[in-house]
Parts: C-alpha cells; sequence; structure tokens
DNA sequence: CGGCCCCTTGAACTACATCAACGGGGGTGG
DNA sequence: CCACCCCCGTTGATGTAGTTCAAGGGGCCG
C-alpha cells in the first residue's frame, strides 16, 4: 500500500469515493529508494514525474554561493515533496533525503489526465498545494517575528500534527531523525544555537528529545509558547 | 477592463484561448473599493468568492500577541490576494490594502465551476497557487540566510520583475508605495534598520527611492548582490 | 494651524553567530 | 577485531548584525 500515507492525508481534507482512492492507489507507478543524503532532485532539474514520501524524511532546500543552506520544508511520509514541478516544471530548488527513503513516483502525465477527468481529485492536489503554501507563510512569520525558542516551539508542533495525520505518532511521541544542524537550517539558526534552544525547551519541561525520538511532555504549554494555531493545515473535512 | 492584469499576468505561464481570455474577463462579478489600511480579508473569515487586486496594493499579514507583524506576501495588480481560499476555505492570516484598492469578487462557485469544466484554466489558476508558494520559499531563504542588505535586494528584485509583468514599469522605474515600517514587516526587520540599509543601497548606486518612486539604477549588480535567480516566478510561457 | 505619519539619526543593548575545542558512538577499512 | 575517524551533540568565549529606545524634523491632510 505504497499510497497509504497519502490517501490518509487527503482523507483530512474531504471525503474521497472509493473510485478516487482507487485511483491514487495507482498513481504511484514505480518505487525507488534513495539513500540517506543523497539528492532526489536537484535545482534546475525538469522532471517529469512528480515524488511522493512513502517512508522516511526529506527536505526541500536552496544552497547560497556562501555556503549556507535553507531548508524551505521538511517532508514526512505521505507528502508530494514536489507535486507543482507538474505545473511549474523547472525546480528552484533541491530535495533531498535526510533519512534512507523509499519515494513513490507519479507520472507527469497522470496528474494531468487526473485535472482533466477527475475534477475533484484535482481539487484536493491543488489543496495540497495550498497547504504547502500555508506552512511556508507559518514559517515566514516564525522566522520574522518570533523568538528563537517560540521559533522552535513552533516547528515541534507543527511536525507533531504532520505526523500524526499519517500516524507516525504514539501518543506525544514521535520518532524526528534531524540532526541540530539540519534543524538550524530549517529554522535560519546556527547548529550552536538550536543546540543551546533545545537545552531551554527541556529544562522548561516541554519536551525530551533522546536520539530520534522526541516526546512533547506538555503539549498545552508548547503550544502556548508558540503561539501555535493548527488551522492552517487545514485538518477539516470538508467539501472542496 | 478589470481582469487585464490578471490576465497578462497568466499569459507569462502559457497560451490561452481566446475561449480562455473571455472566461477570465467575466470571472469578476463585482469591484469594491478598499481604503488605504482597510482589511479587505480578516484571519478567520470563510469567504465565498476569491478577490483579485485590479488596481493598488495590499499585503496578507499576520499580528502576534506581543504586537509584532509579519507580512507573508505583497501583492501587486493582477493577483489574486486570496484564490487559496477556494480550497482551504478558512483565512489563516489577514489582508489589508496599503494604498486605496480595487479589488474584483470573484465567487468560489466560478472557480468551482472552471474546475469542473475548463481543465486548463484551472491548471493555470494551480499554477498561480504553486508561484506563490515558490515566491515564498525564497522569502524563507532570504529571511534565514541573507544578510538584510541582500534580502533588501532581493526582494526589491522581486518587485521589479513582477511588476514588469503587469506593465507598472517604466525603465527600471516604478512606484512602490511601501511605507519603511511596511517594509520592515515584510522583511522580518525593524523600521531604523530598514532605514539603514536602504541608505546602504543608495550609497551602493543600486537604487533611489524618493517618495513612493524607485529607480533600479543598477539592475545587474543589484541581482548579484541579491543572488537573485528570476527562475522561481515561472515566467515562461509553456504548456501546462 | 495643528497633529500625525513617516523618515532620519544617535546611543545603548541583546539575541544570535562565530570560533574553537572535546567526548562519545557508530560505521568502515585495514 | 581493532583502530580510526567522522559525525553529532555539547560547552565556553568572543564578536556583531540588528533591535530598542529616544528624539527631532518635514510634509501632508483635516
Amino acid at each position: 500500500m505504497p499510497a497509504a500515507a497519502l490517501i490518509r492525508k487527503f482523507e483530512q481534507f474531504d471525503r474521497i469515493s472509493d473510485r478516487e482512492r482507487q485511483l491514487l492507489e495507482e498513481i504511484i507507478v514505480r518505487q525507488r529508494a534513495v539513500s540517506r543524503g543523497e539528492d532526489m532532485l536537484r535545482e534546475g532539474d525538469r522532471p517529469t514525474e512528480s515524488t511522493v514520501l512513502i517512508t522516511g524524511f526529506a527536505v526541500r532546500y536552496s544552497l547560497l554561493r556562501n555556503g549556507k543552506r535553507q531548508i524551505t520544508a521538511l517532508h514526512v511520509p505521505g507528502d508530494f515533496v514536489d507535486l507543482h514541478s507538474f505545473l511549474v516544471k523547472k525546480m528552484d530548488h533541491a530535495v533531498m533525503a535526510i533519512t534512507p527513503c523509499t519515494v513513490g513516483m507519479v507520472p507527469h502525465e497522470t496528474l494531468h489526465g487526473i485535472s482533466e477527468s477527475h475534477p475533484h481529485l484535482a481539487r484536493l492536489l491543488a489543496v495540497n498545494i495550498a497547504v504547502d503554501g500555508a506552512i511556508h507563510r507559518q514559517w515566514i512569520v516564525a522566522m520574522g517575528r518570533r523568538s528563537a525558542l517560540e521559533h522552535t516551539a513552533h516547528l515541534l508542533c507543527e511536525l507533531f500534527l504532520r505526523l500524526q495525520v499519517v500516524g507516525l505518532t504514539e501518543g506525544y511521541s514521535f520518532k524526528l531523525p534531524l540532526t541540530q544542524a539540519e534543524l538550524g537550517d530549517s529554522l535560519g539558526l546556527s547548529t550552536v544555537h538550536v543546540n543551546r534552544v533545545l537545552q531551554d525547551l527541556r529544562k522548561e519541561n516541554l519536551i525530551t528529545w533522546r536520539g530520534e525520538t522526541v516526546v512533547i511532555t506538555d503539549w498545552p504549554r508548547l503550544q502556548e509558547v508558540a503561539e501555535f494555531d493548527p488551522t492552517f493545515l487545514s485538518l477539516e473535512v470538508q467539501p472542496r
């Protein structure tokens, strides 16, 4: 069931018919493994297929000439990492596996076909793009106007909910195989500062983080600190 | 011709048929004036129409409890300020006119109809959403990993090209009715620092900015400073 | 004419970056 | 099987980009 997580995510947006579920199960024509640290897409690529993450974690990122890296999105199973490449053709950023991943390939022709013949499903794909945009906006707000601590807390809240949707949490615990350097590149902070912020979050008894396992030990207060409002994830089943 | 700028923008993405042009001219069912400083949409709203900017400038923004504001998008004529509200229903941010604006209302039913019967046009609408996302990512990169000067230069490059598309530039000159406070809220900087950065850009003979008029006096070098690559705006006519 | 934006400048402060160094663990090659 | 090494987390010391606070001046609108 390579499309299981994807389907689960779509079901958070709207009720989907059996026919649509079947279509989603069939869109992945091929799977492939990507090893940790490997780029599944590079800046400038013009893919003819979009990539769905089936297992593992991936990041979208840009590299600057001064050697700095900014991660612009974190992806978890069930995410399309480049659904937009169907529409805008040329990759303006790269995508890298930060754990070993299995990914599914969805031909752009298939997506084109869906947009021609299955408007409701096409809208759900567009919702996916729109929600990506909403997440981007939250990142902008956090980068521009939140402290490092609030920002970090906000990201953890976001990831917790997104992982919960695809069944990758157990209570308030989840696996988050992100190094502090990667976290820094996501938050726009230095590795050293990330380390100190995480210590503060622990000292405040908001989270624990040992190895790859994060536990949110005080979910209400973590949301409070982050000023987190889950609305933007559009996890509301409704006709679209 | 209320949809003129919108059509002009869509023509940058792909060739559009006469029928499609006609549809676009008809989607605006009603116009309304919004005065400077007025919210055209508020956080939490569930609009039943999407709003197209016909004349004037608008911003999407979020307010934090500490009173800080972060602008997440700047909108120029021809932009849909909330095309996504057709898909995600609930506004996760507000939209304010920063100059007197005239806006056009596009019923969600109309957009729904287009998605049912005019897949190519529907895809172009989705391109619009995807390009918004690409701009958001550029902002994230700039906020996270660029200096204030580079970031500001980057934003000016972006706005120059976007205004050029809709015919609102004259050579390297354009009207940009943004206060330094608004610019700061867009860049995630304080007003004071924006002022100093603009002085630096002027000292470097990259731009002039008097009143509402910006002139890019050294376009190649401004792009160079900003490390600006226009690719992300998808201004490439091609089948979609 | 008055008031309020908006831009500008100076001075002090601070959140975060940078530089440097160390220890532990896990994978790899000899 | 051991040794090495590199990655990753951690800590301390110092540096700095950008913030905050405060104040003044100019222009425009009511």
